[in-house]
RNA sequence: GCGGGUGUAGCUCAGUGGUAGAGCGUCACGUUGCCAACGUGAAAGUCGAGGGUUCAAGUCCCUUCACCCGCUCCA
């Protein structure tokens, strides 16, 4: 077993670079922060592992097995676009829930909603009267003059007042005193404080920091964590998704959005699916593609790319047996990336804790892998979350269509021995894996040291995700054996040639083709010597040992089949 | 977003203000008898980009971009 902590990321980086794997996106114009391309063998590992989960998703859906019911399970693929009504992600809770304007406090570095900011606004009044001075600022609130003498970060006014009168510390480093919740001076007014301000007795009210006020006198507010101006950032919109514009007239109106996960077109075409292709619930809805989010802080080679590829099933169940549902994906989800080998303890499925899930998830688990970047710690190749009902609820709400399953399986048992039928939601269970991370993770796993060969450098990749599945060679370039070598590459290369490159070469030593077979992860190579053409038999040698075996050079097509399938 | 570091050939990296370099790799030819062998030769560079100082900038200054690390943020 490689042990990730060990191995440099740089040194890895290099060799996605030498040998075509990745490529930074744009390079010769300086690249572009956040995007990664694939060079010849990247795009090829990359279809492989695509390929593999469509096989084992989609295709024969966890290699034939049987659910928690006994049945076999069923899965169909839909393709969506990277476009949607913008209403989906309404829907979905994308839009409403990552545009929110943020304030950075440049001196504490922490980060808040900017309608989270409350400011508390001193009254005065001649004669000390609340209700007078309510009436004043009410007036004024919204000037960009205003500015309020405190700020406190809270969901709002009255939040705000609580936090306040409990948190002392915060009171000291706010200036703020002997403080009081007075009685409302009318049903829904602002809070009203009785309190010292920096010695002076006082009262204030609790307001919002309007948006204009922090737009153009961020630099006046005080800071809700120091209580000193000059150090808050005007509001900046964090937009998790990128958009676009539909039509020619680019208008606000013409406003779509790049989709952030692929999952939300399978929800909106479930009823489709099941108007259309005879499924019946349990049954799973996959969709493989790209999707894009505008990360802060794109890091860590491909890991938190901007533009990346996903691989996601959403298994609609009964809500009675989710859970049994949730189980079985998480548990062969796990199963299925030690397959395509990530076997070592590098790989660990983790169940979130309850304060990490979501309030419409009632389990989630990650399967996560040691990358050389986050060791010790782990970093997520996909999650398998229980989504309840959420996501077809929503969309049956925001769209006004029916997205509920008649089931004629279940219910009473009519006189005719017929059910009566139920009609419900279905719940959800989610495994949504990334394939850029997922790759990453492949080629993280593969990357190996061996300083006692000569070539110390080995991607010991699983044959079956393998951008080149063999390579045959004639030992040198002379004595018939380039022929023979041809025509078992041509031989191979029609057998296997759909499932990843069949490479030969003649050229140089044989142990310098060797080696560049293990540094590009080539499990297999075959070659043709001075034996083979009298006894029809070749060498196969073994990347992950160097050994090598003689076998007839006819059952070289049954062995590749073998170890590929194994 | 903040702080630190890096950026010179495909890769790894030298390079004192004064001619753009090495090793490896790649390619060609020769040789070859199982592990980056050897010989000869070749191609390959916006020195990350833009500006400035200077007679002269890979080298000094400013700006900017990208990547790495640490925070921060984020599902």
């Amino acid at each position: 077993m490689s042990d990730a902590t060990t191995k440099p990321m740089d040194d890895i980086m290099s060799l996605c670079k030498r040998r075509g794997f990745v490529y930074q996106a744009s390079e010769i114009y300086g690249g572009i922060n956040g995007f990664w391309d694939y060079g010849p063998l990247g795009a090829q590992l990359k279809k492989n592992l695509r390929d593999a989960w469509w096989e084992d998703m989609i295709m024969n859906p966890c290699w034939g097995r049987t659910g928690p019911g006994g049945e076999r399970v069923r899965c169909v693929p839909v393709e969506t676009c990277i476009i949607q009504n913008p209403k989906v992600w309404e829907a979905s809770g994308h839009v409403g829930g990552f545009n929110d304007p943020m304030v950075d406090d440049k001196e504490t570095k922490q980060r808040f909603r900017a309608d989270h900011l409350q400011g508390g606004y001193l009254g005065s009044s001649p004669a000390g009267d609340p209700a007078l001075a309510l009436a004043q600022m009410q007036g004024q609130i919204t000037k960009v003059e205003h500015i309020p003498a405190f700020t406190i970060t809270a969901g709002g006014p009255d939040e705000a007042a609580a936090i306040l009168l409990a948190d002392r510390k915060l009171q000291k480093l706010l200036g703020v005193s002997d403080a009081n919740i007075l009685p409302s001076i009318s049903p829904g007014a602002a809070p009203l404080l009785q309190l010292t301000y920096r010695g002076q007795p006082a009262f204030a009210f609790i307001f919002p920091v309007s948006g204009a006020v922090q737009e153009h006198a961020h630099a006046q507010i005080p800071s809700p964590f120091t209580g000193k101006a000059g150090s808050l950032t005007a509001p900046r919109q964090f937009n998790l998704m990128f958009f676009t514009y539909t039509g020619a007239t680019a208008t606000e109106n013409d406003k779509v959005y790049l989709r952030p996960e692929t999952a939300q077109g399978i929800f909106v075409q479930f009823k489709n699916v099941v108007d259309t292709t005879r499924v019946r619930v349990p049954f799973g809805i996959g969709n493989t593609g790209r999707s894009f989010r505008n990360e802060v802080t794109p890091r860590n080679f491909t890991f938190r790319s901007r533009e990346f590829e996903q691989a996601e099933l959403e298994f609609f169940c009964h809500p009675d047996d989710s859970f049994e549902w949730y189980k079985f994906w998480r548990d062969f989800r796990m199963e299925w990336w030690q397959s395509i080998g990530l076997a070592g303890e590098n790989l660990i499925l983790r169940e979130h804790e309850k304060d990490e899930l979501s309030h419409y998830s009632t389990g989630t688990s990650d399967v996560e892998y040691r990358f050389p970047f986050t060791a010790p710690g782990f970093g997520e190749l996909e999650g398998i979350a229980h989504r309840g009902n959420y996501d077809l609820t929503q969309h049956a709400k925001h769209s006004g269509a029916k997205l509920e399953y008649f089931d004629t399986d279940r219910g009473e048992t009519l006189p005719n021995g017929a059910k009566k039928g139920e009609r419900y939601m279905p719940h959800c269970i989610e495994p949504a894996a990334g394939l850029d991370r997922g790759a990453l993770a492949l080629i993280c796993e593969a990357y190996t040291r061996d300083e006692s060969r000569p070539s110390p450098e080995i991607m010991k990749f699983h044959p079956r995700v393998a951008p080149i599945k063999a390579a045959v060679f004639p030992l040198v370039n002379k004595d018939g054996m380039p022929e023979v070598a041809d025509r078992l590459h041509a031989d191979l290369f029609k057998r296997f040639g759909r499932t990843g490159f069949v490479e030969t070469d003649a050229k140089q030593s044989i142990g310098k083709r060797y080696a560049r077979m293990d540094e590009a992860g080539c499990p297999f190579c075959f070659t043709i010597d001075g034996d083979t053409l009298t006894d029809q038999t070749v060498t196969v040698r073994s990347r992950d040992t160097g050994l090598q075996d003689r076998i007839a050079i006819d059952k070289v097509s049954a062995f590749l089949t073998d170890a590929l399938l194994a």
